[in-house]
DNA sequence: TTCCTTTACTTGAGTCATTCAATAAAACGA
DNA sequence: TCGTTTTATTGAATGACTCAAGTAAAGGAA
């Protein structure tokens, strides 16, 4: 199934934009907006930042695209949902790295005493130095 | 030992404001700079945002405050440091609750795979609806 | 195909949390 | 008490993101 009838699938239209923020996306790990939108550019030219920002946020709540904004860094986004994986971010150069559930195939859901609360998604980044700021010294 | 000394142990100046702001997110929860703003305004009459920022984030380098920044709200500040638990934050009504640490009281520090990252801290936010929100019918 | 309605895109301005910069005022060791 | 260093104040700036109004394109209906 092509990325069209993707987005058919989920009730949204299919226009230049969002094919080539959706390919851009996938190809490019866990970009922020501002280089989703220079490398989508590169692919289909002009297009906006703020067609950028909706097309994004379309996706995101079509479930097609998930996002993530680890402490001090713009928001990012990434093809790879519905695994609930969780991401290693280096506090140096901001890099980040998919990490697969702790639990194994298990989403994670399950604190020990949830107050209540109606748990339905586990956030977890883990924070450290990648392996290439580690060899950098400092 | 009082707060003047937990500022002096960690090489920081004794200032009112750094008093009387610590106090403040002791007794706040998980407050945002601007309740910490007002509320320590009421203790000490005149501090203006930028003392609160400043003070907020020498607090939490030297590892008095720590600070937490669920997506899309505003940063928020808590008092209990060092003993790695995590947060419930309401996706209705953005409130905050502690959780203890999934895995008691090992801190939590060993995703499957490492990637080669050195890891110093596991960041765990569970999202869901707080009981106030399910009661109110959403 | 053409028309029409809905949805998406463009451009430009606005918002909010946060930071920067320069001056004034305290803290605290000498 | 003095002098240096750190902290506070005030005001301006930044950066990520959103809002709003008009234009263009998508896709169903005629």
């Amino acid at each position: 199934m092509g990325d069209a009838d993707v987005l058919r699938q989920v009730g949204l239209r299919v226009t230049a934009a969002r094919l080539a923020i959706l390919r851009t996306v996938r190809e490019g790990g866990h970009l922020d907006v501002d280089s989703i939108h220079r490398r989508t550019r590169e692919h289909v030219g002009q297009v906006s930042l703020q067609a950028v920002y909706d097309a994004l946020r379309a996706l995101h709540e079509a479930g097609l695209l998930r996002k993530i904004e680890p402490m001090g860094s713009p928001a990012r986004y990434e093809a790879r949902v519905g695994d609930n994986h969780h991401h290693l971010v280096c506090r140096t150069c901001g890099s980040v790295t998919d990490v697969d559930c702790v639990k194994g195939q298990a989403p994670c859901l399950d604190p020990t005493d949830t107050s209540g609360y109606l748990v339905d998604e586990a956030d977890i980044t883990f924070w450290g130095i990648c392996p290439r700021c580690q060899t950098k010294g400092n």
